[in-house]
DNA sequence: CATTGATACATGCAAATGCATCTAGTTCGG
DNA sequence: CCGAACTAGATGCATTTGCATGTATCAATG
């Protein structure tokens, strides 16, 4: 806790963390702004996305809670907007009469692939000239393995 | 356009995005449910943050709203609430009577001060377990160029 | 310098969000 | 089996957000 370089090390994590998340609204912002996100706002696509995505096709809104950066509540509410709109199904959960599957209609699917094509462009055209297909890659294991190590690891406040 | 590897460019594109994203939303989470932020949402503190940066102490709403992901609406009435707790004051831009320079009071910027220790502290734990000093290196270095790149970027949509 | 268009920020209003709480289903100790 | 503690998700309500628009200032053009 006292090396010689611990302040260092803080202020390291600080700014790498500060650049990550810099870095995630200049790209985000311009990705919303899209006409890709005309019919459907970016939440309710990753949404889409994440079922999209699973191998069972089905996702406890616990799951989906993981992903996305919204309280339980919200995201409650936008799958209910969702379904609304014929774009998911709720089921009850068969080994938890607690739990909600949540699964792609025929539409949601369709609306997901339409706009995940035009979405794909544009990263692509963010993240191509940004950086070499070699520092993508290292962009994507280091971040993964930020992911991973945050999502393990218990709150230690105090 | 069409060489070999141009489907798989788009691929690793949008999966180093993806990955880029999620790792922002599970720092993130674990970030703003600390203590630090009980007496200020983390968006407001960001406010204070970037002003507390900033050499000469003054900022234009609009350099703001480039480095938060929020409307320019909202941001503005971000800024109502902030200056109702005195935490911020407004000034007429000197040289663009349009423009509006917000600036720290002293209780604004020692509230930044005592959240920005803990918040600092925060990051700290959890990412530097996730992470080798060289790797966070790495990680600050792609997420800078990215960021710089796609600051200045046109849209380029259709 | 009047006019036209653009830029910076504020505001009305509808929609989205989060906190606290509620309901229902599950698990565990006796 | 029963009841207490726990978990998944829904809901009431106040706050926050964004879209559309309003107001004031600036810049460009004749």
């Amino acid at each position: 806790m006292s090396s010689p370089s611990a302040s260092s090390a803080v202020r390291l994590a600080a700014e790498t963390w500060e650049s990550l998340f810099r870095s995630q609204v200049a790209v985000m912002r311009k990705l919303q702004s899209g006409p890709a996100f005309k019919s459907l706002p970016v939440k309710e696509y990753d949404v889409l996305f994440t079922l999209s995505r699973c191998p069972s096709g089905q996702l406890r809104l616990n799951e989906i809670n993981d992903k996305v950066l919204l309280s339980q509540s919200s995201l409650s509410r936008l799958v209910d907007r969702l379904e609304k709109r014929g774009l998911v199904e709720r089921t009850t959960a068969p080994d938890d009469g607690r739990g909600v599957l949540l699964s792609l209609t025929e539409s949601g699917s369709e609306l997901q692939k339409t706009i995940g094509r035009e979405h794909v462009r544009d990263i692509a055209q963010l993240v191509g000239p940004a950086l070499t297909v070699e520092e993508q890659r290292e962009l994507l294991r280091l971040t993964e393995k930020l992911r991973a190590s945050v999502a393990g690891h218990q709150p230690t406040h105090g």
